[in-house]
DNA sequence: CATACGTGGCC
DNA sequence: TGGCCAAGTAT
């Protein structure tokens, strides 16, 4: 087993020097806050998907000095699209301890990060090993998928603490940074989950699955998916949107919504209807249909409710998160 | 331990 | 088309 994990380690080091994604913006020049946000996006979330998203918060927010003043609208607003935004609030809850207990620095030590918001024990490790050189094990898709095959192992009878373990093992102590940047690159781009790429696998000669990999996925029982219907009512002026602050505790949660058609009814006949549609959105566990009306008014009325909501600016629209088939009807009005 | 949480891409 | 998957975490 010794033999095999430091054959395994120095193969994937020195795959990555050689044919690893040197360009990825947050490779190009890494700090503890960079590494940080990445690690956050990156979380059930494709690199290529994440890039873009990356570099506009960097640029917002270059630092945890210049994150440390946003206010919560304004990190979701930055969240805006990319999908489970439950990270992004634990960034604005993260940066607010970092601000309070640690001086705006982000701490060094793994049981410190491992208690932030939003931070479990494979970001925790990937933080140590790529913005401290601190080598700890992470625990990904990407890594299950690669050593399970590597060892031949049935990944659906590995438990979590032996993947761990396993994880533990391969890990290179020489240069972990180049180590799990590179498993999780080989995992993306060669040993992907269908049509792995093994003629172009550094640890091919050694893999106990190399030229039959096969799905070692079983089939699991999946339940058929909910439908949740919501209705919504968009209302406009020529200027401004009337959106009102999801509260509830649900999907989208914070994020800017039109108001509920029900709540706003006593309202209605004050606006002028303008379009209905129904916009079907698929989620993982979810199917979403919503029945959206649009309606005109002349003037920016004041609504009775102890929601949160706001008359916002057309042209300010950008500054708030909205879910992304709400963006996408704003956009088309 | 199963489920919720978003979105995009692939076959 | 619908199911699966992607640098997981919280409950």
């Amino acid at each position: 087993m010794n033999k095999r994990s430091q054959f395994f380690s120095q193969q994937v080091v020195q795959w990555y020097l050689d044919h690893g994604r040197h360009d990825l913006p947050w490779r190009k020049k890494v700090t503890p806050y960079r590494i940080w946000i990445s690690e956050i996006m990156l979380q059930q979330t494709q690199v290529k998907t994440v890039v873009p998203y990356f570099k506009n918060f960097i640029k917002k927010f270059p630092s945890q000095k210049r994150l440390a003043g946003a206010s919560e609208d304004q990190v979701l607003a930055a969240w805006s699209g990319l999908g489970f935004y439950r990270r992004a609030r634990n960034i604005f809850a993260t940066k607010e301890i970092i601000k309070n207990n640690y001086g705006n620095k982000f701490p060094n030590q793994f049981q410190q990060i491992i208690e932030l918001p939003g931070i479990g024990k494979s970001t925790a490790g990937a933080i140590m090993s790529l913005a401290y050189l601190d080598p700890h094990p992470i625990l990904d898709g990407n890594v299950k998928r690669v050593i399970s095959r590597f060892l031949k192992k049935e990944l659906d009878l590995l438990k979590e603490a032996e993947l761990w373990k396993l994880s533990q093992e391969m890990l290179s102590r020489d240069d972990c940074f180049s180590y799990t940047q590179g498993i999780m690159d080989l995992g993306a781009t060669i040993c992907t989950p269908s049509n792995p790429s093994c003629d172009e696998c550094p640890v091919n000669s050694e893999c106990l699955s190399a030229f039959k990999v096969r799905s070692i996925k079983k089939n699991k029982t999946v339940s058929a998916k909910k439908v949740i219907v919501m209705n919504l009512s968009l209302i406009q002026t020529e200027k401004s949107l009337l959106l009102v602050k999801n509260e509830t505790d649900s999907i989208w949660r914070n994020l800017w919504l039109p108001f509920d058609s029900g709540s706003i009814k006593n309202y209605i006949k004050n606006f002028k209807l303008t379009t209905k549609e129904k916009i079907k959105h698929e989620l993982t566990h979810r199917r979403l249909e919503i029945n959206l009306k649009t309606y005109s008014s002349l003037k920016e009325q004041e609504i009775e409710t102890n929601q949160t909501y706001k008359w916002i600016k057309k042209d300010r629209i950008e500054e708030y998160g909205l879910p992304k088939p709400i963006s996408k009807v704003i956009k088309e009005l």
